[in-house]
DNA sequence: GATACACCTTTACGCAGCGTCAATGTCAAC
DNA sequence: GTTGACATTGACGCTGCGTAAAGGTGTATC
């Protein structure tokens, strides 16, 4: 298969100007120039486009990526893993600032106090990090445990984060989980309410959310003595209370 | 308390030029300027700053940025939230790349196929999505349901990609647990394997990994009849089995 | 008072990664 | 031969600063 600019470009979505940049770079130079001059690209061209894309969506500059690529020892599968390892520490730190971020609204809500210094943190570890991706393994070598005890640090930061955010919804679950069962009804308007917390709740350890996996959990909360026994804690009946409220918010009947 | 450029600098982690840029820009101008035309900040300016690197963070532009905390009816909270919810879904985006990614190096390593159309979908994905994050509100009220069909179809190739994965790990852990069943030995490199392999399925599922978790759920394919059918589905006493193995894999004997 | 030194100031150029003209050539269809 | 969608090169513009130049200020030390 041949492609002109426009084809690929509209194949790989990017601009043509984009695709003109990358050869005047030398990134990615066409399979060939025909008789006018048009630039015709052949599919070794869009497997490399895809990679450049790939790299670039990293954030990494267009002159490593040609370093990369244009590396005559390069280890396609091997680039790939390194690839994947960065964008889970991108994710980590995006995790890390959607807990600064909650940090900050409790503070906007009240409670917390934040001093200056508290309130940078977030993007001062991010820097560091950066520093870390970049001269990582010289440091690592030089100094060794330090710095892993410093991203061991961070780990900790974000996991108490998040445990925060987790206790205090497990929190609300249980008080309103408390006051629907006095109603009676797992249908009532707070026992649902209990439901739908109780699917955010889950949503902090489940990448994906499905009904069926929620009113499964449900059902377990029943079968499993040990989860009943957390929920019938205060008030036996609970946790079958709460099964049969999931199970009406879910609209699984099983 | 007052702070000139290099200290809000350093307590905020940006550089003083960033801070005579924002002032040149008019998006963050000091409190007042002192006799020498020195720069002074004061606390209002930290919180601000503070938001500004918030914004900036998400790849906001700066203009943008200008626009939302200049606002006059500026709604901090309400800003933060929208904040987050965007930080979501940049999550999601790299979710869905490192899926890609995952995908690509199955390619690499034999099996799948993957048509040229296919490989820059992830690609593609994130172009219409940012369209709709800038011409979202607008399309939405003019199209309706369109745009949400497409948002429908992209989660489900998100979770298509994942699951695909998924399902070949689970696979990978029939196999291994048959084999490792058959030794008896739930101590056994290869039942050990089993565990492992249980553990990476598992974080397909779980933001944090704990082997107190772990071996809470391992007790629950035996208590609960219906994971215990799934596993002692070939074999009766495989779910038990696995159950032992993770718990000498994590170490707990409960 | 001189000198050193760390701080501050404005002005101005440079960089990546393209978008966006402008001016011009080419191909296929009508 | 004209139209229109494609292609070409060349050049300038944009963001968000880094960085260097050329200089003023504040405090300490000699």
């Amino acid at each position: 298969m041949e492609y002109t600019v426009q084809k690929l470009g509209s194949l790989a979505g990017v601009s043509t100007r984009t695709l003109r940049y990358y050869d005047e770079i030398g990134i990615l130079k066409p399979a060939r120039i025909n008789s006018s001059g048009y630039r015709i690209y052949g599919q070794k061209e869009v497997d490399r486009l895809q990679q450049i894309l790939f790299y670039r969506e990293l954030g990494v500059s267009l002159d490593r990526i040609k370093e990369i690529v244009t590396s005559p020892s390069f280890d396609g599968a091997a680039a790939l893993r390194e690839h994947r390892e960065k964008l889970l520490e991108k994710k980590e730190q995006l995790e890390l600032l959607i807990a600064n971020v909650d940090k900050t609204i409790a503070l906007t809500e009240g409670r917390m106090e934040m001093s200056d210094k508290e309130k940078f943190e977030g993007f001062k570890k991010k820097m560091i990090d950066e520093n870390e991706e970049k001269y990582g393994k010289e440091i690592r070598q030089k100094y060794g445990d330090d710095t892993v005890d410093k991203s061991n640090a961070k780990l900790q930061n974000m996991t108490q984060a998040q445990h925060d955010e987790v206790t205090a919804l497990a929190e609300q679950i249980t008080v309103t989980l408390a006051e629907a069962f006095k109603t009676g009804d797992p249908a009532d308007e707070l026992a649902q309410k209990a439901a739908e917390l109780h699917k955010q709740w889950l949503c902090y350890y489940w990448n994906e959310y499905s009904k069926e996996a929620h009113a499964g959990l449900a059902q377990v909360y029943v079968d499993d003595e040990r989860f009943t026994a957390y929920y019938d804690k205060e008030q036996p009946g609970t946790a079958a209370f709460l099964k049969d409220a999931i199970h009406i918010y879910t609209g699984m009947k099983r």
